[in-house]
DNA sequence: AAAAATACTGTACCGTTGGACAGAATATAA
DNA sequence: TTATATTCTGTCCAACGGTACAGTATTTTT
C-alpha cells in the first residue's frame, strides 16, 4: 500500500513524509499508469482537474482523499459524489492524516465532525423537501429570525462579544443572551462560532 | 472503552460478543447514566425511539452506529442526521463489525458503499447551483506559524472547541490553550473569533 | 557550548458564555 | 378576548476561554 501526494507542483510536505514515510509525490498526468488498488492517493484541489481525476481513479476502485486549503460544504459534497472517501486539510496535522488513513482504508468516510454535520444534514434536509412538499430554500438562514435577532446575528457574526452587542444595539447583554439562545434553537448551532460558520459557509454578506 | 449493544429485548447476540469481548447488552432506558464519552452505542432501530435517543447521546458525546435489520437509504440519512456516526445491518459480520468499530472511534463515517454514492449522489445536484468560489489568501496568515500552531488554527477556524482540538491532535487542552496563545500574539487578534475572521476572507470584517 | 525556538503539561485565576429557571410589556392574530 | 409572537430584563450557575505565572524536553540556530 502507497500514499500518493497528487499536488499542482509535485511538492511532498515533511508532515506528509512524517505521517506516512512511504508517501510518494507525483503530478497530476503519470499517476494513473502506475497506482495499485489499495494505495491511497492525496488529491490537491489545487490540482485544476482534480474532479475528473478523482472519478477516473475512484472508478478503478482506488481510494481517493481530496486535500483543500479552504474546506467548504460545497466542495465537500462534490468531493464525496465523485467518490472521494475522504475530504480534509491540506495543512492537517499528521495525527489527523494518520486518522484519516485507518479510516479510508477501512471503507470510512473522513469529512471532519463540523464539515459533516452540515454536509449529510444539508443533505438529508433537501431529500426530506424533495420527497415531502419541496420549496423552502435552506440558505434563508436569516430569514428565518426576528428582526432584532438577526441585527444581534450579524453583530455576533462580525466577531462582537455579547458585552459589544449590547452597546451596539443598546440593550443589556442579558437580553443579547436572550435572543442569541434563540437563534442557536432556531438555526440548530450550539453557540457563536457555529453560528458564524453556517451564516459565512452561505455567502451571507456582512459588511460590504 | 465500553461496546454497549441496545435492543429492544436486551438481548446480546453471539456475534457482537465475538467481535468485542467486553460488549454490554442494555435496554432504552437506563443507559445514559452508565455511558463514558468514548464508549460505542450500537443502537437496533428496533428501539422505537432510537432518533431521539441517537441525538441524546451524540450531544453528550458519545458515539453512536445504528443497527437496521433492513437498511435503506433513507433510514441512513436519518440516522447520520442525528449525529449517529455509522450504519450497518444488524446482522453484519464480526469482521464487519470489527472494522466498523476502527472507524468510527477514529472520527470515520460507515454507511456501507453502494449507500454512501447514493445518499450523496441526489444532495449534490441540489447544491450544485451555487456560485463557487476559489482558494484564499489565507496561507499568509498561516505561514506565520509553526507548523503546530497551523494545526490548532485550522481546527478552532472550523468551529472545534479546545477539548475537541485536544482529541483531534491528541494532546491536553492546556497544550491546545498555549499555541492559541501564541496564535493570537502573532497574527494580533483578540480571541478564536477574530481569528475565524481573519483566517476565513476578509471580505466580511467589522473591526479592523 | 550557549541561546533560541518548538512542543508539551501543570495550577490558578477571572472574565465570558450559554442555559436554567424566571418575569413583564407591547403588538398582532385567532 | 384569549393566544401567540416579539422584545426586554433579572439572578444563578456550570462550563468554557484566555492569561499568568510556572516548568521540562527536544531540536535548531548562533
Amino acid at each position: 500500500m502507497t500514499n500518493w501526494f497528487v499536488t499542482k507542483n509535485g511538492d511532498l510536505k515533511s508532515r506528509w513524509v512524517a505521517a506516512f514515510p512511504d508517501a510518494q509525490a507525483a503530478l497530476d498526468l503519470n499517476i494513473e499508469s502506475r497506482i495499485k488498488a489499495d494505495d491511497i492517493i492525496w488529491l490537491a484541489t489545487s490540482v485544476q482537474v482534480w474532479p475528473e481525476l478523482t472519478q477516473r481513479l475512484v472508478a478503478k476502485g482506488v481510494t481517493v482523499v481530496i486535500l483543500s486549503y479552504a474546506p467548504n460544504d460545497r466542495e465537500a459534497l462534490k468531493a464525496l459524489d465523485q467518490g472521494a472517501r475522504g475530504y480534509v486539510h491540506t495543512l492537517a496535522a499528521v495525527d489527523v492524516l494518520k486518522q484519516v488513513a485507518l479510516v479510508v482504508a477501512n471503507q470510512g468516510v473522513w469529512v471532519g465532525q463540523e464539515l459533516l454535520s452540515k454536509v449529510l444534514g444539508g443533505s438529508f434536509k433537501a431529500l426530506q423537501q424533495r420527497t415531502e412538499q419541496g420549496a423552502r430554500p435552506t440558505a434563508e438562514c436569516l430569514s428565518l429570525l426576528t428582526e432584532r435577532e438577526q441585527s444581534v446575528a450579524i453583530a455576533v457574526t462580525s466577531g462582537a462579544a455579547n458585552k459589544e452587542v449590547a452597546r451596539q444595539l443598546d440593550i443589556t447583554e442579558r437580553t443579547v443572551k436572550a435572543h442569541l439562545s434563540a437563534i442557536f434553537k432556531k438555526l440548530g448551532v450550539r453557540d457563536r462560532l457555529q453560528l458564524i460558520l453556517k451564516l459565512a459557509n452561505n455567502d451571507y454578506r456582512l459588511n460590504p
